[in-house]
RNA sequence: GCGGAUGUGGCGAAAUUGGCAAACGCACUAGACUUAGGAUCUAGCGGGCAACCUUGGGGGUUCAAGUCCCUUCAUCCGCACCA
C-alpha cells in the first residue's frame, strides 16, 4: 500500500509536532474574528436548533463547574450545525444583584467596574475553551440597554396587576441586609452568604407567581428533564387538594364575634377536632383584642416568635410553643360543639388560611400539641398507636372503620370521606379547595447593585408607573453604595435621583429606592438572544418566532426550584400579554452534576477548593481539559476532579495527530474498518445528542486502538474520524483537516451510517450450560438452532445431545443448554 | 418526617429490550528499545493454585439478574411543622 504520508511529506514537508498552544491559539482567534458561529436570523434553508447554556454569573473566574456544563452544550452545538442546523448558542453576563455585588464589595472595586471587567474576563476566558459562541449575542443584564426591558417586563407586570406592594413578614437576611424570597433561604440561612435569615415586617413588591402554579405545574410536564428534577419542581410547587372549612366563633357568652376559615386535606377526620390553631401573625388576633382575655399573653407569645428566626423555629421542631387564646371558642360546624382556641408558630401564616383545624387523635404534630396543653383527643378512625396519632397513611392504607363519626360510624374511610365532603357542602360550611406551597415572590432588595424599579410614589396619584418612553430609568453611579444595618436601601441616600416629579400630575413625587433581585434579569434573558441589540422591544416577535423554544438548555441543577421556576412564569406571563409566542421557554432541561474535590465537596467560585480550568489548559491545551474532565463521568452525575489519567488523554490526541502519519491516498473506507466506523458514527451521534461524552470519548479511543494495530486509515476515514471528534475536540481536528483536506472542517457535514454495516457477517455467541458460560463460538449471523448445535459438534465441545432436556437459543445472542 | 438518587476491581467508570460483568482510561507488574526515562512500544492486570467465586447484605422470579420484585444496610442530595 502506498502511503499517502510519502505524498503530503514531500508537498509539505514532515509531520509537524502536535503543538497545542499554537494550534489552539491559531483557531480561537479564527473563529472570534471570521465570525464563523455566528446565527442567522430567519436562514433560507436550515432550520433552527437553539442550544443555550446557563449565562455567567459575574462574580469571579470561569471554574471547572462550568466547563461541566459549557463543554456538552458547545459540543452539541457544533454536532447540529454539521447536521445541517442554523444553531444559536449565545452566551452572556448576570451580572446585577447580590452575587456580583457582594464580590464586588470584597474586592473593594465599584461594582460597575468590577463587572466590566468580569464580564471580560469571563467571555476572553470562554474563548480559550474553543467555545462556539455567537459572540455578537453577548449580553449582560446591568447593560441598561438590556435592563431597559428588565423594566418594562415588570412594567407590564404591574399594568396587568400582577405586581403589588404590600406589608408583610418576610425574609430578612441578616448577612446581606435585604430581604429574599422563600427560593433564597435554606434552612434558615441565606443562600448566598450563610447569614441567619429572621421574619421582618416590610413594605415589599410581590410578583403574582402563586397564581400561575398550575400553569408551571404544566410547564413541568412538558419540559424534557430528568424525572427527579421535576419532583423536585412539583414538590416545591406543592399541590395540595383538601377543603376549606369555616368555623364560627364565639365568646365567653356563647356570643357570635366573626369566623375563621381553615384548610384541610382530611376532612373525614372533623368529628375528632378538639382544638383550632392560627399562626401567631393571623389578622383575627387583632380583631378580637377585646374578647381576648389573656391578650397580655398573647401579644407576649406573638412577640417572642417574631423574635425567633426562622432557623430557631426549625431547628426546634420536636419541642412545639404554642398560647391559648382565652375568652375565644370555636364552633365545629358539624357538631355544634366548641373547642378552644391556640396560636403557635408551627402554623403558618402564608400557606392555606393561617389557621388548622387540630385532630390530635390522627396527626402527629397536633398530637404533640395536644399533649404537651392537655387537651382531649377523640379518636374518629380505627387503628392502633401507643403514644401516636393514627396517622392518614396507615388509616387509608387499611381503608379502616369510623368511629364516633355520627351517621359515619361504621362506614369505611374513603367512603365516608366522600359522603362527609357532600355533607360539608350541603350544609354550607366547606368548599373543595386546592392549595399551593409556592407563595408570591418577593421582588426586591434593599441593595443598590440591582434594576431601579420604574415606578414613583406621589403623593396624590399613589404608585405611577414611569412611561415606556422613559426607560431605561438609569442607576445612578454613586460612591456609597454599602447596605446599612437599618436594611435600608443605598439608593435612598442619592436625594436628586430619589426627588422627581409625577409623571403624571407633575407634582413632587420619589422613586422606589429598592432595586429588584438578582433573579430579576436571568428570567427572560434566552428570549433577548433572539434579538440582544433591539432598541424597541425586548426581542422582534418574528424573530422569537423563528428561534421559538430553547431546544436543549444545560445548567446548575441547583436553579431547578428557583431560576427554572422563575423563567416558566415570567414566560407564561410574556406570553399572555402577547409579547412571546411560546408558553414553554425550554424544550428539554439538561441539569449538569456538580465538580467535587477530593474531599467530595462541590468545587465551585465560593470555595477554595477550586482547581482553576485555566492553569489545566495552560498546562495541557482546551482540547485535552474539554476531554479529561468529560471522560471522568457523565454529564448529569457528580465526579470527583483529578489530574489523574490526564496523561491517557493527551496521548489519545498524540495518536490522534499522528494519524497524519499512517494515512492513505485511498478515499473510500476500507473493508477492514468499514464496520467499525459505521457503529463509531452511530454512537457519536447519539452520544452527544444524549451529552454522554464519556462514552463518546472511549468509542474513539477504542477506534483509535483498531487503527494503530492495523497501521493504516484512508482519507476516507480520517475524514470522517475528525468531523466526529471536531465537537469534542474542536483544535486540533480543525488544524488536521485543514492541514490534510485544505479545507475548513466547519464547511462540511456530519457523516451519515449504513444500517447494514452495523453488524457484522460473523458473531461470537456464549454457549452456557445450565445458566453457566462454557464457551464462545463463531457463527454466522442468522444461524439457525441446528446450524448452532452443529456448531458446536464440530468444535468438539464435549456435550451429550442425549442428556440435554431443552436448549433456550436466542437468535445471534446466547445459546443456555439445560441438562 | 416526606421525596429523590446512588452503591460494580487499587482508582475514575462502562454495560439497548434481563443474555459473555468490568468496555475505555488511570495506577500497577513484566519485557523491549535506551547513557537515561516521569518518553515510546509489547504483554499482563477483579479474587482464588484450582474447581469455582464476584456488581453493599439477605431473600425471590427466570433457562438466564448489575439490570425485575421483596427486604435490609450505607452514603449523598432536595424539601422540611404545608394542616
Amino acid at each position: 500500500m502506498i502511503l499517502f504520508v510519502e505524498y503530503l511529506h514531500e508537498m509539505r514537508g514532515v509531520m509537524k509536532e502536535y503543538l497545542f498552544k499554537d494550534i489552539e491559539k491559531k483557531w480561537q482567534e479564527k473563529w472570534v474574528s471570521e465570525k464563523t458561529f455566528k446565527a442567522i436570523d430567519f436562514h433560507p434553508t436550515k432550520p433552527k436548533y437553539y442550544v443555550l447554556y446557563e449565562f455567567f454569573n459575574i462574580s469571579g473566574n470561569l471554574h471547572m463547574g462550568h466547563l461541566k456544563g459549557t463543554v456538552p452544550s458547545d459540543a452539541l452545538a457544533r454536532y447540529k450545525r454539521f447536521c445541517g442546523y442554523n444553531v444559536l448558542f449565545p452566551i452572556g453576563g448576570d451580572a446585577f444583584g447580590l452575587p456580583a455585588e457582594n464580590a464586588a464589595i470584597k474586592s473593594k472595586i465599584k461594582p460597575s467596574k468590577f463587572v466590566a471587567d468580569g464580564m471580560q474576563k469571563v467571555l476572553s476566558q470562554s474563548k480559550m475553551l474553543g467555545l462556539s459562541f455567537d459572540w455578537d449575542r453577548t449580553i449582560c443584564t446591568s447593560d441598561p440597554e438590556y435592563y431597559k426591558w428588565t423594566q418594562w417586563i415588570f412594567l407590564q407586570l404591574l399594568k396587568n396587576g400582577k405586581a403589588y406592594k404590600k406589608t408583610g413578614h418576610v425574609n430578612f437576611c441578616t448577612g446581606c441586609q435585604t430581604i429574599l424570597s422563600n427560593e433564597d433561604c435554606r434552612n434558615g440561612k441565606c443562600d448566598r452568604c450563610g447569614g441567619i435569615v429572621i421574619q421582618k415586617e416590610r413594605a415589599v413588591w410581590f410578583l403574582k407567581m402563586k397564581e400561575y402554579s398550575e400553569k408551571l405545574l404544566n410547564n413541568v410536564d412538558n419540559i424534557e428533564m430528568a424525572e427527579h428534577l421535576k419532583d423536585a419542581q412539583r414538590n416545591w410547587i406543592g399541590k395540595s387538594e383538601g377543603m376549606q372549612i369555616t368555623f364560627n366563633l364565639q365568646d365567653e357568652n356563647e356570643k357570635n364575634v366573626g369566623k375563621v376559615d381553615i384548610f384541610t386535606t382530611c376532612i373525614e377526620t372533623i368529628y375528632g377536632v378538639t382544638y383550632v390553631v392560627l399562626a401567631p401573625e393571623h389578622p383575627l388576633i387583632s380583631q378580637l383584642r377585646e374578647q381576648i382575655k389573656n391578650i397580655k399573653e398573647v401579644d407576649k407569645y406573638i412577640e417572642q416568635t417574631a423574635k425567633r428566626s426562622e432557623f430557631d423555629r426549625l431547628s426546634d421542631q420536636k419541642n412545639k410553643t404554642g398560647c391559648v387564646v382565652e375568652g375565644v371558642f370555636a364552633i365545629n360546624p358539624f357538631t355544634q360543639k366548641k373547642v378552644p382556641v391556640y396560636i403557635a408558630d408551627f402554623v403558618l401564616n402564608n400557606y392555606g388560611t393561617g389557621a388548622v383545624m387540630a385532630v390530635p387523635a390522627h396527626d402527629q404534630r397536633d398530637y404533640e400539641f395536644a399533649k404537651k396543653f392537655n387537651i382531649p383527643l377523640v379518636q374518629v378512625i380505627q387503628g392502633i398507636c401507643e403514644n401516636c396519632a393514627v396517622e392518614k397513611t396507615q388509616y387509608l392504607e387499611n381503608n379502616s372503620t369510623m368511629l364516633n363519626s355520627e351517621e359515619f360510624t361504621g362506614l369505611d374511610v374513603k367512603t365516608a370521606k366522600n359522603l362527609i365532603i357532600q355533607k360539608a357542602e350541603k350544609i354550607g360550611c366547606g368548599t373543595k379547595k386546592i392549595n399551593y406551597k409556592m407563595q408570591d415572590w418577593p421582588f426586591n432588595r434593599q441593595r443598590y447593585w440591582g434594576e431601579p424599579f420604574p415606578v414613583v410614589f406621589c403623593d396624590k396619584c399613589g404608585v405611577v408607573a414611569l412611561e415606556e418612553k422613559d426607560l431605561p430609568l438609569v442607576l445612578p453611579e454613586v460612591d456609597d453604595y454599602l447596605p446599612n444595618a437599618e436594611g435600608d436601601s443605598p439608593l435612598s441616600k442619592v436625594k436628586d435621583w430619589v426627588n422627581c416629579k409625577c409623571p403624571k400630575c407633575g407634582a413632587d413625587a420619589y422613586r422606589e429606592t429598592d432595586t429588584m433581585p438578582n433573579w430579576a434579569g436571568s428570567s427572560w434573558y434566552w428570549l433577548r438572544y433572539a434579538d440582544p441589540h433591539n432598541p424597541n422591544k425586548l426581542a422582534d416577535y418574528e424573530k422569537l418566532k423563528y428561534w421559538g423554544s430553547v431546544d436543549c438548555y444545560t445548567g446548575g441543577t441547583e436553579h431547578i426550584t428557583r431560576h427554572v421556576l422563575y423563567a416558566f412564569f415570567w414566560q407564561n406571563f410574556l406570553y399572555e400579554i402577547g409579547a412571546v409566542p411560546n408558553r414553554n421557554p425550554f424544550i428539554r432541561k439538561m441539569g449538569s452534576g456538580l465538580i467535587l474535590d477530593d474531599q467530595g465537596k462541590k468545587m465551585s467560585k465560593s470555595s477554595t477548593n477550586g482547581v482553576s480550568p485555566l492553569e489545566v489548559i495552560d498546562k495541557y491545551g482546551a482540547d485535552a481539559t474539554r476531554l479529561h474532565l468529560h471522560f471522568l463521568g457523565a454529564y448529569e452525575d457528580n465526579v470527583p476532579w483529578t489530574y489523574q489519567g490526564i496523561t491517557g488523554i493527551t496521548s489519545f490526541l498524540e495518536k490522534v495527530w499522528s494519524l497524519q502519519d499512517m494515512v492513505t491516498n485511498d478515499n473510500s473506507i476500507s473493508k477492514n474498518h468499514i464496520y467499525v466506523l459505521n457503529r463509531l458514527i452511530k454512537k457519536i451521534s447519539e452520544d452527544i445528542e444524549a451529552l454522554r461524552l464519556n462514552t463518546a470519548i472511549a468509542a474513539f479511543m477504542s477506534f483509535i486502538k483498531q487503527i494503530k494495530a492495523d497501521g493504516y486509515i484512508t482519507m476516507k476515514e480520517l475524514q470522517y474520524f475528525l468531523i466526529l471528534l471536531n465537537p469534542l475536540a474542536p483544535h486540533i481536528t480543525s488544524e488536521m483537516y485543514e492541514i490534510i483536506f485544505n479545507k475548513q472542517i466547519t464547511d462540511e457535514s456530519w457523516p451519515k451510517y449504513d444500517e447494514k454495516y452495523l453488524l457484522e457477517d460473523t458473531i461470537n455467541i456464549p454457549i452456557q450450560i445450565n445458566g453457566k458460560l462454557y464457551k464462545v463460538i463463531t457463527i454466522n449471523r442468522g444461524a439457525s438452532q441446528d446450524e448452532v448445535v452443529e456448531e458446536i459438534k464440530n468444535n468438539n465441545i464435549d456435550i451429550k445431545m442425549e442428556e440435554v432436556k431443552k436448549i433456550i437459543y436466542v437468535k445471534d445472542k446466547i445459546i443456555n443448554i439445560i441438562k
